[in-house]
DNA sequence: GATGAATGAGACTTCATTCAT
DNA sequence: TATGAATGAAGTCTCATTCAT
């Protein structure tokens, strides 16, 4: 692996703390705020990216988006590639920090399975932009993830999570044995990504919605009835 | 939906998608032939499209993959995009050609699900093209997919296998009642799409390749196992 | 001046008159009549030059019209700057030949001027082509007409006619002396060209359209009331 | 009629449309002005329009006679065509500008309408981009003027003037009655036009140059004329 | 005489990036 | 910190013309 880094952290913040914020036009304030500026381009670029891809993406959108001219993103990111690496760090942090929201110990393991299922279905189907943004990764194989040192730091709690339901449920005799916790993820990711990766070409194919409400409602049922099936099969015992 | 049209080829020869090049220089072979460039040009941008998706797809490559002139492609196809719905077509056409070579009505229904699983796992992972196509597609909102008259068309005989084996695994009280063919069939391309399209983002995070033959292997036998866990499930016959 | 050529006179004739006119497709026919093929190459591109100029004109859109093959155009004009010389030619021609068939001889000359007057006007005003074709000569700088061999040629007998018609009418003291023919025919063809010329430019100004029959009419009469007041004023006399 | 709209320039700084390149380099001058490089684009496509038309003209000729980069003119501009559209704009106003400086209500009916003539016969006369263009937007069918908001809106005046003088020249009863403004508008822009936007064909039909200084002093004293023949006809009276 | 596939130069346009202020 | 004018490389597409059959 090539040496790694990491975009996401503003490497300075705080220091302009006396220039109050100003009341007046953005446009003739001169001084702005560093932070808030740098924040904004970057959820500016979540979308951007998330809506066209990296090379569909264009950066004076961004800056209209944002609010910025042209130069600041030159100058807070550097360029178009890292200003998305930034973005794909970003949006990795969102979902990783919401799966650890989960009380992961004192449930029921098939209940706490079923959160984290729920969960992810929910995080996925609600706004497709984390699934494109990966999406497009992917289409790049990958050349920019491969650069992010958080990226693989952000996931090992969330196996070991999922380890730790696995090992319970094990116990306890409600769970197969030899189940393995990363492809047990990977089917999961598997059944709620999908509908939303794929609505459009399966829309399509079938001639039919798959964002509809309805659908995702019925669908989130059969996911999670198609995961617990398959690690509770008394088969695998 | 608006007025769908078909750019899908003209009299077919039964290639498949990567019939290597000719001996020989074309320059000097003699003969032209309209319908064997038409067809070179095709199956370069299947590739090409593919790998770099629709707006990081360059015809200068695709000219110098199918040994033309750039003029060529405007002549036989119009435009990128035009050229880009023949071949997300023909992608198409090859999946669902392979799908009716399945015989469904002799098999035991369990085998024939377990054989339809199988091919769209083989098929997916053995060359990731159509995957990344697909992927394509839907980052740019299924615009093009849209547009086809065909790809709905070809999908009714999938939906139709897939109902015969249901109501003969439900008749046989094999599989569970209330099975939704549609929804069913989301799930198996879910269990046989995601370690494709995601294969980088996953190896990212876990550290490992999603391609490797061994993980493959095992991966097949859990996707399998995963439909036929949930499908002859006691508690819902 | 340079040396200047025609393209007007077909270079071969009657050859193949034992060719008989064949009553199949002409699309199967292989053989196919050589002037009349030429002749519909010349007219088809004497309409795209008059609709869309030199520049804007396209060789495929003559092919297409004329129903030849793009190397017809070729054999029988060479290029397209040669094929619009000829069409050029041949449109001077037409109008030219017109002007001759008045009997400017027998007449009182006023009335024989008066028809020259409404010959003019109506010969541009009924088919927009000629003048459009003449406008983009000129705005080519007439390199084209330059190298015509039979356009000044065919305007001599104009110029006589008019000469003819001006010095009875001084004779006959209704004209005016010290007119000057070429002077004469350039006003005339002002007064009657510029509606045609400048017919939509003129619309946007004025909001209202100068190819109206009703307004044609009425600027027929004007436009002889014009020349004749001018010729026969008396301050001239 | 369509929706139209104007490309018209911002703030004006009363150049014509030939203002002689400044004398240093503007990439050593220092100072950067975006209201002059727009200025430096319009007047240089004005020039390029006139003299090769819309197709014929090339946007990298632009550049370099405005002396600036490609993107400049897609960035002041947006495309060609309305590029187009502005320098079409900015000659019609050049022409109306300088209508409007004649006084219309002191002199003598027959001195005014003089003047009218004399300053239109000079305008066109004196430089032919203004003549070439207007042609050239007549070879495309008007289809940019119709777009324009000012154009109308600029004729308006001229009008105006005009009627003003026939109007006192029949109160006084030097003029006909009976006079159409518009038409003799017309008669007068035939009279004027002609030698200039048919300058090339005429001067392969005579043989000689209608650019010649002694043939336009002549030709401008019988201009006008015709015109007071006409309007001042007994006849009519 | 006729066909139409193929060529290649050059057109318009876009866009990430730099730089003087 | 912020601005926006300017750059230039590269992209898609067009079109007159040639050539093997």
């Amino acid at each position: 692996m090539k040496a790694t880094r990491s975009a996401a952290a503003p490497p300075e913040e705080g220091h302009t703390a006396s220039s109050p914020a100003p009341a007046k036009s953005r446009r003739t304030a001169g001084k702005r705020n560093a932070v808030a500026t740098r924040q904004r381009i970057l959820e500016a670029a979540m979308a951007e990216f998330a809506e066209h891809g990296f090379s569909g993406s264009r950066i004076d959108r961004i800056c209209a988006a944002a609010d910025v001219n042209v130069g600041m993103i030159y100058h807070y990111f550097g360029n178009k590639n890292d200003l998305y690496l930034a973005a794909l760090e970003s949006s990795y942090k969102i979902i990783r920090d919401r799966e650890q929201s989960l009380d992961v110990n004192d449930a029921d393991p098939l209940l706490a399975l079923r959160a984290l299922i729920e969960l992810t279905f929910d995080f996925l189907s609600t706004d497709p932009h984390f699934v494109r943004l990966i999406m497009n990764e992917n289409l790049m194989m990958g050349r920019t993830a491969q650069r992010s040192a958080t990226i693989p730091h952000m996931t090992r709690p969330l196996l070991d999570s999922l380890r730790t339901i696995l090992k319970r449920g094990q116990k306890e005799k409600v769970f197969q044995k030899n189940i393995d916790a990363e492809n047990l993820y990977v089917s999961i990711l598997g059944l709620c990504f999908i509908h939303v990766s794929n609505r459009h070409t399966l829309s399509s194919m079938f001639q039919r919605d798959f964002a509809e409400p309805d659908w995702l409602a019925q669908r989130r049922l059969i996911v999670v009835d198609v995961v617990t099936s398959y690690i509770t099969d008394k088969a695998g015992k």
